[in-house]
DNA sequence: GTAAAAATCAGGGATTCCCTGATTTTTTTA
DNA sequence: TAAAAAAATCAGGGAATCCCTGATTTTTAC
């Protein structure tokens, strides 16, 4: 496989990202490591050492890892970037693959699945971790028009009663309320589940809440 | 320095759970090394095998990391726990301690002061991590009536059951985790609602949200 | 003007929800 | 320490929901 010579890892957790390094300096393939807690320097850093790899994570203080992307490949479109995040809902992945990140792993993944992760992108091939259903990134992806794309996966019939149902209303209150049969409001649910891939009502709750579709504010 | 013959590493992000695995494993004082990635099972495996430390993150499955601390130290006063945490906040570093937690490292901090704080820790200090301020943890933890008169109007029983519905567990895979009937867990749910006087899914979801028993990040 | 997508609805079985209970165990308090 | 209170356990039963397959009608898009 390609030689890595320069590798920037990102990560504003300290101890998070100091136990990586040391998962990835075992790697035979890894040469010299770089490391940083904020999203500007990995931009700067990047434009300085020039990395043939950048471990990226989403959530970074001073510049959101999705910006850092899209400035690190406008300046050299030879880096390839790994993403590594918390989420797994398709919303964050969709965004991480528009921004041009060429890998996208969570965190939950063991080494041993991030040591592959690197060497699928080392070849040019894209990799996304383990348990996300690539179908539902897809449709994330197809609409990208608006502010709020999260939310056009979902039709608008589909999105009202993701709303409600994550309010509290029941399948029942959801049909009068919207002079439907019951059965029509639980194959609604459970087409949007379909879409946006998850399972359950607690998660569609969770959801909601983070694509700002409901609130919950303290 | 005491010697740690067995230390219990809890972190539900394997990659990360992985990484300071390693760095700990570098610290001469430090033996055997158990891990997991879920609460309840950190109990389990507590009572299994009485580690002298746990380092343990503060969000976990199945069983939040404050209440893992309860009911170890219950069942065994001399282990030692030390608290890992994305959070600087009181509302956070307080509950810990009032949980029990004999340190509070946030996940910014470096490899050595996690050293550092393990060894204080094991000299029966308390360490609370840099850059927390102490006093306004403290006047945190005088007005007790705040945000912690929420958590505390539920036993520890129904709080786990509430998060275990928070996180999308069915009603029989909970009876099935917990080992108990489903019509035991339908009654805890029930009473559990009318105490918090929220009754339907969708709002207990919300509710574990605001009071920080599961997290729903952006 | 014809595909494709969206919205509508049904049957049926497993599961959950919700009500009224009850017993046993643990904790608190007098 | 004994009594009282609180917590944890479980049951029956009926309504409602969830989840699967499958279908028809309406709307949108090319």
């Amino acid at each position: 496989m390609k030689q890595i010579d320069k590798l920037i890892l990102a990560d504003d957790h300290t101890l998070v990202r100091e136990g990586i390094k040391t998962l990835v300096q075992a790697m035979p393939e890894v040469g010299e490591i770089f490391e940083t807690g904020d999203g500007l320097e990995v931009v700067t850093l990047a434009r300085q050492v020039s990395p043939t790899l950048i471990v990226l994570d989403i959530t970074l203080p001073s510049l959101n890892g999705l910006e850092v992307i899209e400035r690190v490949i406008q300046q050299n479109k030879d880096i390839k970037i790994l993403m590594l995040s918390m989420h797994a809902g398709p919303e964050y992945v969709a965004r991480a693959w528009q921004a041009g990140a060429h890998g996208y792993l969570i965190k939950d993944s063991a080494f041993e699945e991030l040591a592959t992760a690197i060497k699928a992108v080392m070849n040019d091939q894209r990799y996304l971790s383990q348990g996300i259903d690539e179908d539902v990134v897809n449709r994330f992806m197809k609409e990208k028009d608006g502010l709020h794309h999260e939310l056009n996966v979902l039709t608008p019939r589909q999105r009202q009663i993701l709303q409600l149902i994550a309010e509290g209303t029941s399948t029942k209150d959801i049909a009068e309320k919207l002079f439907v049969s019951v059965k029509t409001v639980e194959s609604h649910r459970a087409q949007l589940m379909e879409r946006i891939g998850i399972h359950d009502v607690p998660g569609l709750v969770r959801f909601a809440i983070r694509i700002g579709l409901i609130e919950n504010e303290n």
